[in-house]
DNA sequence: CCTGTTAGGAACCAATCGGTCTAGTAAACT
DNA sequence: AGTTTACTAGACCGATTGGTTCCTAACAGG
């Protein structure tokens, strides 16, 4: 019935996201984008309707990509939580040796929005990661006898310093400082 | 003479500060800066040169107001080293309580930047606080009796944490949270 | 008082911003 | 074949961006 459309939604998506990770939503213009996706401005405009709601969908797409899997290690029950909780560090870290020099978008996010809708988005994210690293906590060995309170603050705690490395993890990339920082925190968790 | 100037320099400058606090570099537009520090255009950029000269010393005023009380307070000798520790992070969410949504211009410019001058100066402001923390471990009790090695892995991951902490305090401030997760990281630190 | 210097205000600048719209064309369906 | 839709390319929109220039008023020294 109608010409069907020549660029995957899905991969449209992907490639918007990857231009706001490096740049950020503001620093992000309409030429960047169009040049990152490679589609035309009309296109773009009939997809996704704004700059605004093409990022919200970037953000679910970085969800889905990235902080699921790192969700779902946490709250997986294969092996010791503490070992799940270094594995996410480790991702990160491993990021940072492979040369990726733009951070997290979902903390850098945080630490650029000023707007509703993305601060509600990316403030969601950020307490399933809590509720993730609390439930690794609970099945692991050394800190399983802790008590309720306790290990909402050790959750919370580990969200701080996993939000600090990343943040820290943008731009000049001093792995090694970094993995020193991580590793003081995660020598108690390794087995 | 000449025509004396009207304004403070150095009000003007910490003016120009809070409105970078809140906005951000990109975030800040030219009448943005004029209303905040009630001078025009014109005044601004004889005694600035630039919208990015004068965010460089609105950073410089940043780290004189905010960062080197931090530092001196890490560094100064009087009480052992944990409680200093403690003081910092006391004071970052003292400020949340009291209703500061801005986070930290230190932390939100390291997520945001994008220039090199500009991560160059908060480069090093974070790495006089990484040092200031790793004086301030040394007079720890519980902490002296660590080689250099572990002495720069816990600064680093303080710093680490400090960052996440402030960089999260931004916007919604469920000040509560915060003070959880930091207090997991504080308590062996506490006398 | 006079002259030189500067502040201040506002007009002005080119460039870019996000966003809309139009043409003409290409592809699918009945 | 005819209809419908999405494609591309580009002009175009008003608003805003960071930055400049000019004119006038205020103040200083001689």
């Amino acid at each position: 019935m109608a010409r069907p459309r020549e660029f995957e939604l899905d991969d449209a998506v992907t490639k918007a996201m990857n231009v706001f990770w490096q740049h950020g939503y503001r620093g992000t213009s309409l030429p960047h984008l169009l040049e990152g996706m490679g589609i035309t401005r009309g296109s773009l405009y009939k997809a996704f309707g704004s700059k605004k709601d093409l990022f919200l969908r970037a953000l679910d797409r970085y969800e889905q990509d990235y902080v699921d899997p790192g969700v779902d290690l946490l709250m997986g029950a294969d092996g010791d939580g503490g070992k799940r909780i270094v594995a996410v560090f480790d991702t990160a870290l491993r990021g940072v040796d492979c040369g990726e020099t733009r951070g997290c978008l979902l903390c850098n996010t945080i630490a650029e929005a000023d707007d509703g809708d993305i601060t509600a988005q990316v403030q969601r994210m950020e307490e399933r990661l809590t509720t993730a690293f609390r439930k690794a906590l609970q099945e692991e060995p050394i800190a399983s006898d802790l008590d309720a309170d306790s290990l909402d603050e050790e959750a919370a705690n580990l969200t701080q310093n996993y939000v600090g490395l990343r943040i820290l993890a943008r731009g000049e990339n001093d792995a090694t400082a970094l993995r020193k920082g991580a590793e003081a925190r995660l020598r108690q968790l390794r087995g």
